[in-house]
DNA sequence: GTTCTAGAAC
DNA sequence: GTTCTAGAAC
């Protein structure tokens, strides 16, 4: 084991790294005949059942997933090699089928069994798959008895990066840290900034034991919010029925946010989750119709909030109710092409300054 | 997600 | 010439 702690440190001395990390990356400033090549292979890392993960379950493949980091992107591709279903986020890969594996989602390398997540480094071309912890009784939900969020089993940042059953060479870490759900630190990849942000006491404008809200850090109208649950849910796809009466508290909470910033005022918003968002974390917009906003750039920002890409909170909710989870439609990322139009009355309209002079009409109605 | 900028569109 | 978009880089 003495090579890969001697190539980690070297990756970022920032981090306490450790056992039970494997690299998936492209590491710069190391020579790769430094690399122990059983951790690593710069372009298409092909584990499974071996000393790497340390799994000896006969249903796990030596080959189970092949690993193709996208470090520029923010995520891992994971092929599942081995006939055992490897899964993300409780959904299945399927033999010789490629999913994305990116930060806050969980790679379960088979049979729902021997959890991974991945972690970049910022300022490098380096990815990690950590691993996990198997799942625990504790109930995904935070406690029900009102005192306060509470972390569980579950394998957030923190846990992680300190629990480690047979760390021997980490440094002092950051156990005693308040009892905070998700611990979020070093997440490195732009796409993991929600979870930073909805941990900063500046950005809160509302929490409970639920979930917190926060002001969008680059508003598309005059009034803009993220509802995010304390629960770390990835993304859309993650979601299940047990999360139903959190989608509702958190559209309820949006609503409450509506009539407190808005009373006099018949200002119209609209919540809903955008079907493939770029940021991780599950989380509500609740954004008022005006699009009045410097923040408002380009054709993506327009039809992100004003096509079928943006799934309104009722029909999401009513989806998990009906079939247990959200499906979205092929395609869905092609509407953010659209053309420009109006939400109000319609109108084409050939550019984005066009657009923005012509919404001004229907401020004053 | 944003920023930057080359080059398309005007 | 300027404006605007879209894709790469972060």
């Amino acid at each position: 084991m003495a090579a890969r702690p001697r190539l980690w440190a070297r990756a970022s001395s920032a981090v306490p790294l450790q056992d039970h990390m494997l690299f998936v990356g492209t590491l710069l400033g190391v020579g790769e005949a430094e690399v122990d090549q059983k951790c690593l292979n710069v372009e298409n890392l092909v584990i499974g059942r071996g000393p790497e993960t340390e799994i000896v379950d006969k249903k796990c493949s030596r080959h189970q997933v092949q690993l193709t980091a996208d470090c520029n992107k923010g995520y891992v591709k994971v092929k599942q090699i081995g006939s055992n279903p490897t899964s993300v986020d409780s959904v299945d890969i399927g033999k010789n089928q490629e999913v994305k594996l990116k930060p806050g989602e969980t790679l379960h390398m088979v049979n729902n069994l021997y959890p991974y997540m991945v972690e970049f480094l910022e300022g490098t071309s380096a990815a990690f798959l950590k691993k996990g912890e198997e799942k625990k009784s504790c109930n995904k939900r935070p406690s029900e008895s009102g005192d306060g969020p509470k972390k569980c089993g579950r394998m957030d940042t923190e846990t992680s990066v300190s629990s480690s059953k047979t760390s021997k060479n980490t440094e002092p870490t950051t156990s005693e840290k308040p009892n905070h759900v998700p611990e979020v630190k070093n997440q490195g990849h732009w796409s993991q900034g929600l979870k930073v942000s909805m941990q900063d006491p500046t950005m809160q404008v509302f929490k409970d034991d639920k979930l917190v809200v926060i002001k969008d850090k680059y508003p598309k109208a005059r009034h803009h919010w993220l509802v995010l649950p304390w629960e770390s849910i990835s993304s859309l796809k993650a979601l299940r029925v047990e999360h139903l009466e959190l989608l509702q508290h958190m559209h309820s909470v949006g609503e409450k946010m509506i009539q407190e910033h808005t009373k006099l005022s018949n200002t119209k918003f609209r919540l809903g989750y955008h079907a493939i968002p770029s940021m991780s974390h599950v989380h509500l917009h609740v954004i008022s119709q005006d699009f009045d906003s410097q923040c408002l750039k380009n054709k993506k920002h327009w039809n992100s909030f004003t096509t079928d890409y943006f799934l309104q909170s009722e029909d999401v909710i009513e989806m998990v109710k009906l079939n247990g989870r959200v499906t979205v439609k092929n395609g869905v990322s092609e509407l953010l092409k659209s053309p420009l139009q109006c939400h109000v009355c319609k109108q084409p309209q050939s550019t984005i300054p066009q657009l923005k002079e012509h919404l001004r009409k229907h401020w004053a109605q």
